[in-house]
DNA sequence: TTTTATCTACGAAATTAATCGTATAACGGA
DNA sequence: TCCGTTATACGATTAATTTCGTAGATAAAA
């Protein structure tokens, strides 16, 4: 069975570093959640170390500075934690949850029009006798 | 300035029965969330004064059973979780994440097209030489 | 009128998250 | 070599969440 993923807020920040810049030190990781708000050094690394033991994510102890590295894959998590959010607040509807989404930011029309298209591709491979 | 909100994960289950099924009683209440996971009556009631002490719920003592009821909007609460949520995830890209929804979830096609005319919708707002 | 069931109030334990201080080791430059 | 900087390790604290037992009051049933 998958195994049971339930990162705290702080573990979702530090994935979401790892995710989008790939294998980082624990200082650069710190450097990034700074950006957003005030946290201290040893509270990342704390927090990193933990998720290691967890097995969330990786470290390589080569170097002095270690390297960590997010084991728990991306495209899965997140839809596991969209799943969670839609069951718990939107009964259950993807659509629901898109509507609201939808209707209150603001996306472009190029984003919106991404949107679109796929949902174009949804449809058709949905129904077979589409004409292609 | 709009009040911080930050319900719990156990405070949201409560919300989402009252905004469904509007003021309730604790044990209603309960039973909703018990069809869900085990959890007892005086958890839910205590959860429910607190939040009650928190200014989430309104209650109305004049009969012996309390009648609890939101207070906290649905609307905005759910919009204020959505753009955190976005934003701690998908690097604050609301089509990010809804490609992610629509990608794993199976939507009706009839959900499908309330989302496409939405955004045929908003499109032609933000486009205003249109016809009409 | 007893008894039984149901309700709220209260307190307190168990767990978990988040934070940071301090100790210690290693590196790097003067 | 010596000192300041930067790492990790570790412990401890604080705060919040979640849980539930028990007591006392009220209502309903027998």
């Amino acid at each position: 069975m998958p195994k049971k993923i339930k990162p705290t807020d702080a573990e979702l920040e530090i994935l979401q570093v790892l995710w989008t810049y790939g294998p980082s030190t624990v200082r650069f990781v710190n450097e990034k959640l700074k950006s957003g708000r005030d946290v201290g050094y040893t509270t990342t690394l704390k927090v990193m170390q933990i998720m290691t033991e967890k097995n969330m994510l990786s470290r390589d102890k080569n170097s002095r500075t270690h390297i960590y590295e997010a084991i728990v894959e991306e495209k899965e998590t997140k839809n596991l934690l969209i799943d969670k959010f839609i069951s718990t607040l939107f009964n259950g509807s993807t659509s629901g949850m898109v509507l609201q989404a939808l209707g209150n930011k603001k996306c472009s029309a190029e984003e919106l029009n991404k949107i679109r298209s796929l949902i174009d591709n949804i449809e058709s491979s949905q129904n077979p006798d589409h004409n292609e």
